[in-house]
DNA sequence: CGCAGAACTGAAACTATTTTCAGGATACCG
DNA sequence: CGGTATCCTGAAAATAGTTTCAGTTCTGCG
């Protein structure tokens, strides 16, 4: 944590979203999280939204670096399955990064810019379903089944996040979804 | 609309939450959109929270009363892609039941007494997927099947409310996953 | 009618949060 | 060093939103 005070601001912001939600969201809280006082939030991003904005910016930026990251398992169908339940998991920082996803995705219904970005770090990732998919299954109708998984993904997200299942349930979910696709 | 107050002020909560989302859900533009005054919204509710809380219960409890409708579809697999797809639509009300349940669901994740009212009323409508999936086909893990069906509903869902597709490409999604889990 | 109780109003008081700002500390450079 | 630009502070002012309340209107009933 050598960062400047800049970058203790926007980990401040992602570790405050994460655990309290857009919703609760205050200027006061990052600070206080990043042990600086709240005038240098202004000094840095101006007001409030430029704020969010920022930080939102972060969390897309940072989800977009580890979508690329190639998992290593031996089939397409396995890298497939990979990368989706990536998504779940009690490992530390899964939780948090899902619940952030979620929020931002709630939040774009209301705003058509943050709809945007999502839309963007969205389509990236369907991409790289797409492919694993379509070298799993040359036949199948890899674009549609993508959408299929990545929209299933994100339903189940939102499952795991309140509660409903865990997240071994959501992962079998997943692979269940896989194997269904492929004859 | 000669409803009195209370059934206003309700109706009202419903018709914010659905164009601006829980964030916001402002008092005075309940007062306004129910046009009465501020007021009356603590004579009836208490406070921000009790009303809140009697908009959501409300919410909860026509979301349930729409799910018991039996769609008159011939087979159990049309009566289950009704049931599903009953969530995308550009008729009118539809995207606004769907954006409220997005809110509702999005603001569980960090309440739990939300988490278990929204709990209840998925568990209902998965119940329900279960039971025409069971019809459909008696040989698939129904249960399974149906989390993956109402999890995948809401994760286009979402995709919907965020203009990244259309409510046809949601449907044609939904019906490609009952075909997938029938062989 | 006249009264009592329920429904209702709107502005003032209060609370929560953001924005501004005058100035203090720190780092860099000639 | 001394100067200056950048980083940073925290309290005061401004703003946004909720809660309270004293009083008005309506409604039903004897």
């Amino acid at each position: 944590m050598a960062e400047d005070g800049r970058e203790r601001i926007l980990a401040a912001c992602a570790r405050i979203i994460a655990s309290s939600g857009l919703a609760g969201f205050r200027m006061s809280e990052v600070a206080r999280e990043a042990g600086v006082s709240i005038g240098l939030l202004a000094y840095h991003f101006g007001d409030r939204d430029g704020l969010l904005q920022a930080a939102l910016d972060e969390v897309n930026a940072s989800a977009a670096r580890r979508a690329e990251v190639q998992p290593d398992a031996r089939t397409p169908a396995e890298r497939l399955a990979a990368l989706l339940c990536s998504e779940f998991g009690e490992e530390p920082g899964i939780r948090e990064g899902s619940t952030t996803w979620n929020e931002l995705r709630s939040a774009a219904v209301f705003d058509a810019e943050r709809a945007a970005a999502v839309s963007r770090s969205t389509a990236d990732w369907q991409r790289r379903a797409r492919e694993l998919l379509a070298e799993a299954d040359p036949e199948g109708d890899a674009e549609a089944g993508a959408l299929m998984l990545t929209a299933l993904v994100e339903g189940l997200s939102g499952r795991w996040l309140t509660g409903q299942i865990d997240a071994a349930r959501a992962q079998s979910a997943v692979r269940a979804a896989i194997a269904a696709l492929m004859p």
